[in-house]
DNA sequence: TTGTTATTGATATTCACTTTCATCACAGCC
DNA sequence: GGCTGTGATGAAAGTGAATATCAATAACAA
């Protein structure tokens, strides 16, 4: 899981031509070992605790390269911050997001997926992504 | 339609306490005979034509009283801008949007509706609200 | 008309990125 | 190993949309 990735970036560093660095390697181990929806805030300072001099362009930029390589995926859920979860080859989920604690539950449902599918095949539509996102409250936070 | 609208958003000003004013009334009317995607920027370049004295955060703050009456919602196409659209009483849709030209079609489905709900069910979530928008190309714009 | 309170609009500030640029570090080639 | 040419880094400055500030102004009830 994490080797496939790393492996997969690497290879897309590569093919590039771009440089492995020391930061790379840090910030990648960092995201792969950390929460599925991380901000680019949160992974940072998550990083700083052990490794001060790395600045916050770097870790912006590194996951930028990231979702480019295809082992992450930028997301928002209208906290006005920008998140990066992880993605799995050939996977794909839409989020359950709980307004009370923050909490985030994937889940696929191929029955939305097929539906999706057909409502833009009636509007002529080439779906390239998609974004599903259901909010409110957790079955801890609910009344 | 139009003076529905009005009307609620009338109510919802007294009911709060707030005053009638002329920009308000102005910023109403442009929003209400305008395109149902509207950012604040355009409302606000659209609204200056007529009126170069109206402010900008009047308009920002107008548009956010329009969506705590229920007239108006607040929605995030990712292009880093806060638009504005209409709500009809008891109306829901989600979105098909044009990576292209921009285009925005509205689209309701009942079946994905509670398809949606039963993946909350089954998660012991209490929905308030979702977001389903299918980004890709329209049939003018698709190769 | 007057007094009170909400509103306005010019401006400043905030926030989350995003870019800049001088310095640094990979990586291929002697 | 030492050179050398790029790409990478990080501190700091810049950006753009949203939000807050505040003195002047406009509603509106008495
Ligand atoms: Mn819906
Ligand atoms: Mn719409
Ligand atoms: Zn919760
Ligand atoms: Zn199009």
């Amino acid at each position: 899981m994490k080797r496939a990735k790393q492996k997969i970036f690497q290879d897309y560093i590569a093919r590039q031509g771009l440089k492995s660095t020391r930061q790379r390697d840090i910030i990648l181990d960092a995201f792969l070992s950390s929460d599925r929806h991380l901000s680019i805030e949160e992974l940072y300072l998550k990083l700083r605790a052990k490794h001060p001099n790395i600045g916050y362009a770097t870790v912006y930029r590194t996951l930028k390269l990231f979702a480019e390589s295809g082992i992450a995926r930028e997301i928002h859920f209208g906290d006005g911050q920008t998140r990066y979860e992880h993605v799995s080859e050939g996977e794909h989920h839409d989020h359950l997001v709980c307004t009370g604690c923050g909490t985030i539950i994937e889940f696929e449902n191929e029955s939305i997926e097929k539906l999706q599918d057909e409502v833009a095949v009636a509007h002529g539509f080439l779906i390239k992504h998609h974004k599903l996102e259901l909010y409110g409250l957790c079955a801890k936070c609910r009344p």
